[in-house]
DNA sequence: TAGATTGTTAATCGATTAACAATC
DNA sequence: TAGATTGTTAATCGATTAACAATC
């Protein structure tokens, strides 16, 4: 049972933590303090302390914070202590890269399973081991290999559709990167990759620049 | 010159209500309210008023909005009346979804150069008649072409250095699908797409769920 | 006119930051 | 011990929402 609810911004912020905590490991530093780590990421150091007291204590005060130790503890936190299976849904040409891209794996993130409806993609193969299959196989696929994590790369007007299988198959969480804002049940969790809006925030910016001088 | 300071969710939810009106008025309707904005976005209809109030007065009390007129608003806030050119930034699996990606053109930005550092890759298409360059020449394409937008889909640990690269070569924006939080000068923007961050906060939350009952 | 919906103000809510006692 | 840095409280800042007069 958690404590408290945990405010959006700081589970992004943990995550980047967590990034921030590897990349000082593997350059050999163990210790490290939250004015280190915000200076690195840009913010204030009271954000990171307060980031982390939600979930407990987990410095020493004087000292700072054991590098191995807080990383441990945000990978627990952020519930990457065990491998995810993944299933790449629309083995188009993003999830064709993002089911190749090396920092899943990296991140315990395991492709295990891919889906088309495109009848030419059946049976290749979208990473070394894993082929692509049918939309209609999809629920005992996700069943039997207990795959948790959904990623959403079909056309947009298919979105909701699939999500809606995919919530009948037992998936419990979509990494949504279709244009859509999807309707799921209260106990299913949904993260939106839009980066066309991204793109358009963009824009804007750079169109507020030139119009302000 | 703009009167505000806009906040950054506000400038997200435009681009949103752009893509909104735009699917209205492919349906044929032709008025809408804040509140039936607001209701398929899953948001309140006093936010939507709200945010739009920040830039003028585009609806009629007691009727609504205009679909075409209050879309055309929003398409110049956004800075969408132009087409922009953009250049894909490392021309890999990424690089090459996204270049290939119908949403780009069909939202006005079009890709007309691409840069790879691998020898293999230079000369090829990225995407019909638009050939994969090196990087000695992303200054000189830069400037002819005109491109103001840059996709960076490099590797982690090149990414500072092509952003630098890139800020020389005159870019004014930058959507940065690479981990590192880029360092540039404050005329240029950045946007942050960092699906990996994303799949974390949701591992997070499917532990939460798990953990608190 | 009566009903509907805007634009805007004021109230509320939530997130960030500063400050500081606790303590290594 | 003196200096450093935590964890936490209180103050500040910013964004969302409710409420309502204006008005079509």
């Amino acid at each position: 049972m958690r404590p408290l609810k945990i405010p959006k911004p700081t589970v992004k912020r943990l995550a980047i933590y967590y990034r921030c905590l590897t990349k000082l490991k593997e350059t050999g530093i163990d210790r490290t303090s939250s004015k280190e780590m915000a200076d690195a990421l840009g913010i204030k150091a009271s954000q990171v302390r307060k980031d982390l007291s939600y979930f407990g204590e987990f410095g020493k005060r004087g000292v700072g914070y054991d590098v191995d130790k807080l990383s441990y503890k945000l990978k627990e936190i952020l519930g990457l202590k065990k491998n995810w299976n993944v299933a790449i849904i629309g083995s188009g040409n993003l999830g064709y890269a993002i089911a190749n891209y090396s920092g899943l794996e990296k991140n315990g993130f395991k492709v295990v399973a891919a889906f088309d409806i495109d009848e030419k993609k059946i049976g290749r193969m979208i990473i070394p081991g894993v082929t692509i299959n049918k939309f209609s196989e999809m629920s005992s696929i996700i069943n039997e290999n207990s795959i948790e994590i959904a990623i959403l790369t079909v056309p947009a007007h298919e979105s909701q559709n699939v999500a809606d299988a995919l919530v009948k198959s037992g998936i419990k969480g979509i990494l949504n990167f279709t244009p859509s804002s999807l309707s799921v049940p209260e106990n299913i969790s949904v993260e939106d990759v839009d980066f066309v809006i991204s793109l358009k925030s963009l824009t804007f910016e750079i169109a507020s620049f030139n119009d302000n001088e």
